[in-house]
DNA sequence: ACCCCTGTTCGGCG
DNA sequence: CCGCCGAACAGGGG
């Protein structure tokens, strides 16, 4: 599921067990999602420690605890946390499990795309810091879309929007929004877009990133009915706007929904 | 059985 | 060297 609302959704899954310590850990070192973590050292270090505050930003999310530890996960495609009660057994696919005397915190990840990092050390991971800006922050703007569009100029725009260095937190079905409500071909080299059409590009991500944060990301309640994501995968799906048949194709190597009437 | 998938990385190739 | 693109990763669902 995870684009940056689903992300933040998910990061406060583990809320309930803020301010509580993890009095035990359970892991297989040998999964996928551990790949280049020191599993020893997560278990040795958090068991003991408090959980304190979490982060998300884009599709990464941050976990902070007591003792200078730091956990970060990031949820590839099927990766999830939730909260389960403190008798919980694992099941196959349940990778992490920070137990709590009141409750047991969990990540699963079928797919294993996702990752569980750590670190131990007053500082911030060098895997977090990072310049590149929020959708919905300042620093998001004409210029910043405009320098990172030249960058990739030969690029179709929907495979641009896919690039996480440049529009943080937005997947698939976001992409295909903001070109949607933009106004704009998935198709289109980068190079194509004239200043209009850099303008709705910006303005709508930002709109895109912000609603989402409302409404999936505070509770996961539903995206306006009028969004293509609630057309994109039907068999039959038709533009929000004026109920023409949508197009698909493969573009960045993913599957594009667009309105051939509304995108040019 | 076969095809699809809201993500990222890597190697080939132009 | 740069950068685009398809394959690979791995499992579940239609």
């Amino acid at each position: 599921m995870p684009e940056l609302a689903e992300v933040e959704w998910y990061r406060k899954q583990w809320n309930p067990g803020l301010g509580d310590h993890i009095v035990d850990l359970s892991l297989h070192a040998r999964n996928r999602v551990f790949r280049g973590t020191n599993t020893r050292a997560l278990k040795e270090n958090l068991i003991g420690e408090k959980l304190l505050r979490s982060r998300a930003r884009g599709k990464q999310t941050l976990f902070n605890f007591s003792g200078d530890n730091w956990l970060g996960i990031h949820f590839g495609m099927t990766g999830k946390i939730r909260v389960e009660s403190a008798n919980f057994r694992p099941d196959k696919h349940d990778h992490l499990v920070l137990q709590q005397r009141e409750r047991a915190l969990v990540f699963t990840d079928s797919r294993q795309f996702g990752r569980v990092r750590f670190h131990h050390a007053a500082d911030e991971p060098d895997w977090w810091k990072s310049d590149v800006p929020e959708i919905i922050s300042r620093e998001f703007d004409q210029k910043f879309v405009d320098q990172f569009l030249d960058r990739h100029r030969k690029a179709p725009i929907k495979a641009v929007l896919l690039l996480q260095n440049g529009f943080s937190g937005i997947g698939n079905w976001m992409a295909d929004e903001v070109l949607w409500r933009a106004k704009i071909l998935p198709p289109r080299r980068a190079e194509k877009l004239r200043h209009r059409e850099r303008a709705a590009l910006l303005r709508a991500a930002k709109f895109v990133a912000k609603k989402s944060l409302e409404t999936l990301g505070r509770d996961y309640s539903d995206l306006p009915r009028l969004w293509l994501i609630h057309q994109r995968w039907k068999r039959s799906g038709i533009c929000p706007r004026h109920r023409t048949p949508l197009r698909r194709a493969t573009i960045g190597g993913r599957t594009t929904a667009w309105c051939p009437r509304c995108q040019r």
